[in-house]
DNA sequence: TCACCTTGAATTGCATCCAATCGTAGCGGG
DNA sequence: CCCGCTACGATTGGATGCAATTCAAGGTGA
């Protein structure tokens, strides 16, 4: 086992960064709990030592926060992190549409519309509301959305702004909008048709309207999330 | 000496990372230069463990990338890069702008207008020509600098958006804007119009002027050193 | 009963050690 | 003279060991 990671180079501790991100993103490792070196390190198989220097590489992500002689732990983002956070995504996000309208190519306009398809299946299958239904469903969604967004980003030609961005998205916890929306199809309509006309906007060519679309977009995820957090919160 | 640090607690990898990316921003280690692991831990009287620590993080942080078995070594942004973070820098700032006229109070906007008397000091020390004073306006014109923008992020109340914009500067080397300007009067005083007209947006609670303003800035600063840089590198 | 102290298991922080890798200088064959 | 090969120094990557710290449980005395 400790021969195959010299074939793997030195990608050992990235793999371990972008493993833990995942699982922290999967909710495999709960928001707010401890990760133990010990723990990280023999399920990978290795030391502590590159596991120290994963857990170093999140904590500058502000994915973790280490506490001296305490450890590490999944950063648990107030309400308030959470909508700032979307308010800076709609900022930097509706700058990268706007450029997006002016420099995408083709190729990746027809990838844009692609999901368009896919938003709506989501949104259709929602409505069956049974348990495997609406996995599917989310699934679909996920799948367009990422897409979605990541051709935009890219389009956008800009990577600063591309890294920007995805530091971001690493520091509030994923799946939110889809939690917001809740397998709502009503909701889910009104998502892909956002998604629709930012696509629309950016394949006209029209910059401004790509912009204060994909802010207004962000906005109404944030104004969702921030509703349901409360109920949620409230109810219990 | 290992001793004097059990009382520094842990801080110890923060403390490197701090330093070293003081040490880079003022040009005491070289943008494009090899960081040695060995070297750095013996100045800091430590382990290579810490260091290699530290290093993970100014990765993640994107300030050195490291390579499989060679080594750290310090970004080198290309011109491209440079330009897209200002543009980046830009729309960030202009949203911290925009929100700071919302959010701003008596006390910070005092700050803010104290900057203006700095920078037109600035600008007429350079003036003398002489290259003590221009030494001395460049650390007035830096002082400044610094205030004037992290009092407008800090006013905004958005701390994900502080530190995103904390985050891009760490890309870009520092100083640029100030080698740009070159000691040129015309410029200084150019530059210290800028900001006031910034904080009187600022304070006149306009905030769609404060953003563009802040956006125009930006982008004029951002002119500055693509067409010095290009001089600079055709001349050469 | 309760405050306080002690003790020990769990865990982290750092140092040290060894193996793996890279670049280069030197060497020999063509 | 040049190309390729090898050996070696420099350096990094990862494992291991040990001291320091934290937290909690148990014990002691008033």
């Amino acid at each position: 086992m400790a021969q195959a990671r010299t074939q793997e180079q030195d990608q050992l501790v990235s793999s371990i960064v972008d493993d833990l991100q995942d699982r922290i993103g999967d909710g495999d490792i709960k928001i707010g709990s401890w990760i133990r070196q010990e723990r990280i390190a023999r399920e990978y198989g290795v030391s502590r030592t590159p596991v120290r220097e994963a857990l170093r590489q999140l904590e500058a992500l502000g994915v973790v926060e280490i506490v001296a002689n305490r450890g590490a732990r999944v950063i648990l983002p107030s309400l308030q992190d959470i909508a700032q956070a979307f308010e800076v995504r709609g900022v930097l996000e509706g700058h990268a549409a706007l450029l997006a309208a002016r420099n995408i190519g083709q190729k990746e306009l027809d990838v844009l519309h692609g999901t368009d398809a896919l938003f709506q299946e989501a949104a259709e299958m929602a409505g069956a509301q049974t348990e495997e239904a609406l996995a599917q469903a989310r699934h679909i969604w996920f799948q367009a959305n990422g897409t979605f967004h990541t051709t935009i980003i890219v389009a956008s030609g800009n990577r600063q702004l591309e890294m920007s961005i995805e530091a971001l998205h690493h520091r509030i916890p994923r799946g939110l909008t889809w939690t917001a929306l809740g397998g709502d199809v009503r909701l889910l309509k009104d998502n892909a048709e956002e998604h629709a006309r930012i696509s629309a906007a950016i394949e006209a060519r029209d910059e401004e309207t790509a912009r204060d679309l994909t802010i207004e977009h962000s906005r109404r995820a944030q104004e969702l999330i921030v509703m349901r957090t409360r109920d949620q919160t409230s109810s219990s």
